[in-house]
DNA sequence: CTGTTAGCGCTTTCAT
DNA sequence: ATGAAAGCGCTAACAG
């Protein structure tokens, strides 16, 4: 590769630089026999147009940055998954990243991310470092908040309301009899939407006049199944009439679950479990978990497609107003609650 | 930002780009109190570098791209993670691509990729489809391929022989007393690390003077935990004497686990599970699964560690041998056989 | 330690 | 339909 240049491919075409630049464009204006000869040129010498050439050209990267908390995690791969579909088909490439539920390093990564010159940025989540937000608001580039609705956006939103997630989950418990519930979820506050989720919980329960202290911090998010198990160990100790217990996740519900089959006790008898996510382990355990559905990958795809239309209005120096889309969740009622 | 270059800066600092230039890489000879200088004022009109210009002109990406066949796999993360650990501390950058499995898709994607030069690319398996080894040859572009052992390698190699490890599996189970062991894993041949354990089931058997044709295809991979329920039913019909199921991964491993105890079905005592991968899942649910671990962290490290290695011998104009690296695997077992 | 010059490979613009 | 010239923002190489 290395010597093969765009001016490379025209002089053996017998041509300027130019027209195969034109050629390899599908839309410009170029003799159908000029551009069949290029193109077979190109072909013979496997020429690969130099991507940073043309961006620093045009002034456009191609790329749209997206940061997620961790991929390890089917939501945001799904989400992650919904954005390829749409970007792929715009001849996006997408930066991706990995906070690791950081904000300083969401805060990192987005300064590094910058000097590629994404054309648009997605973020999880609404909550993010003041330095975050300074370097956003000098890059001037188009933002997309995700999985949340937050309430002073940066831009584009496309999420749900957790709190409203954890609030319902609650009133459901409760119409299926469960007056002693206990929440388990992470210890710090870096994982916003599991806060978020917590503080649905909080509201609820007060609102029901049910105990709303019952909550168990499992540790640094994400909260993992084996989390989940050795919270309902200090759940039990502390409030062991607790009847149901609903979780920040599927991941750390599953833990719960096989750590009462461990010690024989009756799910849902004695205790309900609620997660949040619609996991496939959710879907698949038995007795399979009740849960929250939210469709992730729709997440990923409408969050990609409110950064093109920015992007594309920037492109044309018009003005795009952000949005917000708001992706409804619903309770999944199964066998454990 | 838009129109803040490095000029920019360097005319408020009364001093020239190159300076500016200088001043923003650690090394370089600037004084300290021009150095200082030219850092606050970059600090206070928020001077990001346009990565672009500065790849075009050092023909250095700065970036390795690496491609993986699923991102919702807690295996691959783990291997994407490992990876970033050691490219973000070299300053590179990771361009991630999913392949869904198909080989495909891997060859567009690094199509796409090509254009962005790549230092280095990071593959998953050592199969390949005619379009992407011409790419990558005539890319000429250090190759690391992860996750198996290719009999013949484009480059550097991370990874473990996935046959041996089928095998190792169906000895495990031979041990412990199974005589009719079943297999379930993908349909097509996309997946060719299953292929290859499926390889490794069948040499075992069969050399064990055991069934060796008690394979339960489950459809298109990733093999799914639902795909390992309706497997197993498949499998009950056709051979109701299976006394040991060993699956493609742990999601199918489980997806049976959990269709035996809805079924009534002692585990491990009428049929023993088996899975690989040692996921999450199988160390928590109950009773435990028997599996096959592997560091798939360590993979991404090494893998990245390669590729960082080829990277910086081809930049020093010095040649890089290829090397394989075996990552070890274990049979971990659990409760469920 | 600092500045000058040149050029990276492509596209935009204008001319033909 | 095609070509020529200019320049995108930065850094390598050399000069001082």
């Amino acid at each position: 590769m290395g010597a093969v240049t765009m001016h490379t491919v025209a002089r053996m075409a017998g041509v300027s630089a130019m027209t195969v630049s034109r050629a390899l464009k599908s839309d410009a204006a170029v003799s159908k026999e000029t551009r069949d000869r290029v193109l077979e040129i190109v072909r013979q010498v496997g020429y690969v147009p130099d991507a940073s050439a043309r961006v620093f050209a045009t002034r456009r990267s191609g790329f749209v940055a997206a940061l997620v908390p961790s991929l390890n995690n089917s939501n945001f791969a799904d989400t992650v998954h919904g954005m390829s579909e749409v970007l792929d088909v715009a001849g996006v490439q997408m930066l991706l990243g990995d906070t690791e539920y950081s904000l300083s390093r969401e805060e990192d990564l987005i300064r590094a991310f910058l000097q590629r010159r994404p054309e648009a940025i997605i973020l999880t989540g609404g909550v993010h470092s003041e330095g975050t937000r300074d370097l956003l608001a000098s890059a001037d580039v188009p933002i997309v908040e995700t999985w949340d609705l937050p309430e002073h956006p940066l831009g584009d939103v496309v999420g749900f309301s957790n709190k409203e997630a954890g609030a319902a989950m609650v009133r459901y418990l409760h119409e299926r009899g469960r007056r002693r519930i206990g929440f388990i979820g992470g210890k710090t506050s870096f994982d916003t939407r599991g806060a978020e989720r917590r503080a649905g919980f909080k509201r609820a329960t007060r609102s029901l006049r049910l105990p709303s202290d019952r909550v168990i911090l499992a540790g640094k998010p994400p909260v993992t199944m084996a989390q989940g198990a050795e919270a309902l160990e200090a759940m039990l100790s502390r409030w062991p009439d607790v009847d149901a217990i609903m979780c920040v996740s599927d991941l750390s519900a599953f833990g719960v679950l096989a750590e009462c089959q461990r010690r024989g006790i009756d799910v849902p008898g004695r205790i309900a479990i609620a997660g949040f996510g619609d996991f496939d382990v959710a879907r698949c355990c038995h007795p399979r978990l009740t849960t929250i559905a939210v469709d992730c990958t729709a997440i990923g795809r409408s969050a990609a497609e409110a950064a093109l239309a920015a992007l594309d209005a920037r492109n044309k120096g018009e003005t795009h107003k952000p949005q917000t889309v708001a992706i409804p969740f619903r309770v999944v009622a199964r066998e454990t609650a």
